[in-house]
DNA sequence: AAAAAAG
């Protein structure tokens, strides 16, 4: 199956090709030819099954005929959150780069004067979160009696976010004979209800049963003491001895905890970003680009990320805190193994999240291994040999300064060479109480930093190990490519 | 229990 039968014009499919893709995803093939037939769809699909283009597509198609007026968009897209908005623009801008076409994003957090003015001038597509959109209608700027189709991506999320009187709203102040295209993930009753309600004669479109984690992700849950401050210990040493870690989303249950974890993971020398609700959105923005191009390769966030963001290659996914909602757990982890590439996740399992986390192993319908102890034994190291795991255990337990063997630190001088520049001021622990003591782990040895999964990025030139390098709080074992390139005020 | 979104 390609592209080129499913009814797109010609323009589109150029824009297509020029993005390489070739073959249309599941979604795609089965909603497109639906949507240019004017139907409404009922579209059940998980993002990451290229649910976007299964709507972007056709409606570009569709939208190159006629022509947008002033304060009368032509076509209204909704999404849940500001994220999930810009990224719905970026498709339109990319496979939209051929038409001359106005897409306007009615998002929070961003300058509504901006907004009116695009509004002002027409628009062919309005994407927006429901919020300020129903600012800008209720203050006159925005007709949507001209909208021809409306898209409702994610509901099932707006359901969970109760949004959803918002959306019938908004819902009756477009045409009835609108086009209706409907996006869910499951299909709760409250869902059900709305859409008897808003679809006409639905085509239900279904892909990938929801509640399934890709096969391509390993998964594996590490337990760790309830204080928060064993638990940001043992991230780091999961983040050092991950293999294979190119990047990761790390996941809290709280803004306040993602932002105590992000500090956290900064003073200890990561290149680190953050995501959640209470930041500003420049900062959002900036958060999520930088993580996308690579520049970050990680990034604390809450769960305003665990659903819909189409990041690339997110090779691990970390819980900070076990989600509460078992479907939460798999919209985070579904960050990761995406597009049928391989993917891990880790979950950081106090005692207190034992019943969370049988409700996320029966909602999965599979059994999560527990790493215990164990866990870095399969932690290779670079030189092929591999340490009793008690010798190891020992290496910090001496007032946690111990030194490491030399053999096992040759192989790692490259990855060394960006140490966080804490190793040079192993005072600084001192004020941290989390850090005063040894750090011995509760669980098991202490780990190895595995860098073999470090890419070949890091500093060309080789460089001479250094002597010692363990005072409590000193954490130089990371990889250079997680390491902070500057370094925020100390005690900060 | 919390996050998200309008401030």
């Amino acid at each position: 199956m390609s592209f080129s039968n499913l009814g797109l014009s010609e323009k589109v499919l150029a824009a297509v090709a020029a993005t390489g893709y070739t073959n249309p995803t599941p979604i795609q093939e089965q909603a497109i030819p639906h949507v240019l037939a004017r139907k409404d769809v009922l579209g059940i699909a998980q993002t990451g099954t290229g649910k976007t283009a299964a709507f972007v597509l056709p409606m570009l198609t569709i939208l190159e005929k006629g022509r947008a007026r002033a304060r009368m968009p032509r076509t209204l897209i909704l999404e849940p959150t500001r994220e999930l908005a810009a990224q719905v623009k970026e498709n339109f801008d990319r496979y939209g780069a051929g038409q001359k076409l106005n897409v306007a994003l009615l998002i929070g957090g961003v300058s509504f004067g901006d907004q009116d003015a695009k509004l002002m001038r027409g628009v062919d597509v309005l994407i927006a979160t429901p919020g300020r959109l129903l600012d800008h209608t209720e203050r006159g700027g925005l007709l949507l009696t001209g909208v021809e189709l409306l898209v409702i991506d994610e509901a099932d999320r707006m359901l969970d976010m109760g949004f959803i009187p918002d959306i019938e709203r908004i819902c009756k102040l477009v045409p009835f004979t609108r086009q209706t295209l409907f996006f869910t993930a499951t299909m709760p009753p409250e869902i059900r209800r709305i859409t008897e309600a808003f679809l006409h004669n639905p085509q239900k479109v279904e892909v990938s049963r929801p509640a399934t984690t890709a096969v391509t992700v390993t998964q594996a849950q590490v337990p760790a003491g309830r204080e928060a401050h064993e638990k940001r210990e043992l991230l780091r040493r999961l983040l050092r001895e991950a293999k294979d870690l190119k990047n990761a989303i790390i996941f809290c249950n709280r803004k306040r905890e993602v932002a105590i974890v992000h500090k956290s993971l900064q003073k200890h020398g990561f290149s680190v970003g953050a995501l959640h609700g209470d930041m500003d959105q420049p900062a959002r923005m900036a958060a999520l680009d930088q993580f996308r191009k690579g520049e970050l390769p990680l990034l604390v966030a809450s769960d305003v990320a665990a659903r819909g963001l189409d990041i690339p290659e997110v090779s691990h996914v970390f819980n900070f805190d076990v989600p509460h909602h078992a479907d939460d757990y798999v919209h985070r982890i579904g960050r990761t193994g995406r597009a049928g590439r391989t993917g891990t996740a880790i979950s950081i399992v106090t005692p207190l999240d034992q019943k969370s986390m049988a409700a996320i192993e029966k909602l999965i319908g599979q059994s999560i291994p527990r790493a215990e102890g164990d866990y870095e034994v399969h932690a290779e190291v670079a030189d092929g040999t591999e340490r009793p795991r008690e010798q190891r255990g020992r290496e910090r337990s001496r007032g946690g300064r111990g030194k490491p063997q030399r053999g096992e630190r040759r192989g790692h001088d490259r990855e060394r060479s960006h140490e966080p520049r804490e190793a040079r001021q192993p005072s600084e622990a001192r004020h941290r109480p989390e850090e005063k003591r040894g750090s011995e782990p509760r669980h098991g040895a202490r780990p190895h930093a595995n860098a073999s999964h470090v890419p070949s990025i890091g500093r060309p030139e080789p460089r001479r190990q250094r002597e010692v390098d363990t005072e409590p709080g000193d954490h130089s074992h990371l990889p250079a490519f997680l390491l902070r390139p500057v370094r925020s005020p100390a005690g900060a």
